[in-house]
DNA sequence: GGCAAAAGAAACGCTTGCGTAACGATCGCC
DNA sequence: GGCGATCGTTACGCAAGCGTTTCTTTTGCC
């Protein structure tokens, strides 16, 4: 079931959400890291840093970073892998999952709210 | 006519979104940025400082950064209000529009893509 | 057992963004 | 004409992200 925008609810949509998000949260991720945190939320596991680097078409410090920074932020964990120690599994957190919960919350809300 | 969305889709849509918008995009904006961007171009002028920083609720000097850096990339311009030289007028230019386009694109062509 | 390959992290120098505070230019208004 | 208020910018010290390179640990394989 796809979802047919026209261009006006696509750029209107993504400004309202954007808008509103900016408002709200403190945190302020960037466009990277909000893309990591979907993958590691949205596909099923397991993700390591050379995966999503891999993904997203970055270095792997570049998810590094990420990690360590979302991880401050209680977003994601990280766990070595003790099949293969040499890996890294990311771990979903309940922060996480509320956190993206809210964000849906407020890309729905927004968009029930498109007039045009 | 209001877009009405499950929450799978709702970040499922940005979820592609963001991680196309990473991997082809070099220039990589901050949140902010987008949500000064879409403000200029998607409500109607004038637009001073004062009130992008009203609006998004933030300081001055933030919307002034961010001007800088999108004027150095070419998505926006300030010209000095010539009937209350204290203000400045941020101006659309032709290489935001066409970015916005692009980006506007992006989100139909994911939104029809998916499945859920 | 030895060794190249792989994964992730750390180091390096640099750029960019932050919040707060101070600043210069311009206005409105008495 | 002067003067407080307003607008945007700049300065400051700091935190975070970048790309590249190097390092450490662990693996697989001969």
């Amino acid at each position: 079931m796809p979802v047919e925008l026209t261009p006006s609810q696509a750029l209107g949509l993504w400004h309202s959400v954007t808008l509103e998000q900016v408002r709200v949260d403190r945190r302020d991720l960037t466009l990277r890291q909000m893309a990591i945190l979907l993958q590691i939320y949205l596909v099923p596991p397991p993700h390591t840093v050379r995966g999503l680097a891999a993904t997203l078409g970055v270095t792997k410090p570049v998810i590094t970073r990420a990690l360590d920074t979302m991880g401050a932020l209680g977003l994601v964990d990280r766990v070595r892998d003790e099949r293969d120690r040499r890996n890294v599994v990311i771990k979903r957190t309940v922060e996480g999952a509320l956190y993206l919960e809210k964000f849906g919350d407020l890309i729905i809300n927004q968009g029930r709210k498109l007039s045009l």
